[in-house]
DNA sequence: GGATTATCCCCCACATTTCCCCACAGCCTC
DNA sequence: GAGGCTGTGGGGAAATGTGGGGGATAATCC
């Protein structure tokens, strides 16, 4: 699968819809299904996962979690109380419930960016200023993640 | 595949859209589409990835990395929010997107320069003055990377 | 229980941007 | 010297992002 790439701001209608872009529509492999689950981002914004990329994590990394665990049963419960399962309309537009748009502290703009399996809708705001730190250590980051893995 | 060699010094037209050396375009493989993966240097400058080479490495380094480790979600985010699909029009050049422009800090001209799996476009003057020392650490700097290789 | 209101969903419409095609001048090659 | 290739510029058509309307369904109030 071709990852998701790219960033740019777009607008939240009065009917909480947000288009995403076409360059990434276009990714969307056909079993997706033009559906998205969207949930609760660990950073503060919604993450939008294509339905197929979602149902293999949740085969691959969910299900066969221990839930006698209370640490499990706790952080499954968030995880998916949060999550939404939502189709594009003909416009290629999705609509965030308004639990999701309050959490991520989104008005009437939003910015979207892609992010290898999954897209985020941000707050402008908070994109700029969290990422601000993210982008500068950006060289950085790479030496730490990639070099690790070289090491490997 | 052939790596990309050589610089030469281009125009950046009123669209954003830059040719590309033909010299570097034989070099591309059909898989390849004339199709690139423009992203942000970790230098200041734009990386030109033909899709194929990407693609592969997106599969080779990037699919299987732990998105649950906050360095890894947070290099691979300013990674792919700065990325960026394109493909070569019929006269062999492809657009640039404002924000990488104003990332590498570009104006009207540009130099290119091949870099073996990758193309990279330099605003003139950031290129020759970052890259000054680096051409004058030359034959200090091949000694230190490839004399550390024979010790393996 | 019926009427009214609210909500959701699908369709239509428009303005801007993006993309694709055509055109031309300079250079190298033959 | 002729012809093709290369780099540069611009215009028209299609796609994209955005807004709003109308009908069906569900919820609420009297």
């Amino acid at each position: 699968m071709a990852g998701f790439k790219g960033q740019a701001d777009y607008s939240v209608d009065a009917k909480g819809r947000v288009a995403l872009p076409a360059k990434m529509r276009r990714v969307l492999s056909p079993a997706a299904n033009d559906t998205f689950v969207l949930t609760r981002g660990i950073e503060r914004c919604v993450y939008l996962y294509p339905l197929d990329v979602w149902n293999k994590k949740e085969a691959a990394e969910f299900e066969h979690l221990n839930q006698y665990e209370p640490e499990t049963r706790a952080m499954l419960r968030s995880m998916y109380r949060w999550a939404d399962e939502e189709t594009l309309d003909a416009q290629g537009r999705v609509i965030i419930s308004k639990r999701l748009i309050e959490f991520a502290g989104i008005a009437d703009k939003v910015t979207i960016i892609g992010a290898l399996d999954r897209i985020e809708i941000w707050n402008p705001d908070v994109l700029t200023t969290e990422l601000a730190e993210e982008d500068a250590q950006y060289g950085a980051r790479i030496q730490l993640v990639m070099g690790k893995r070289e090491a490997e």
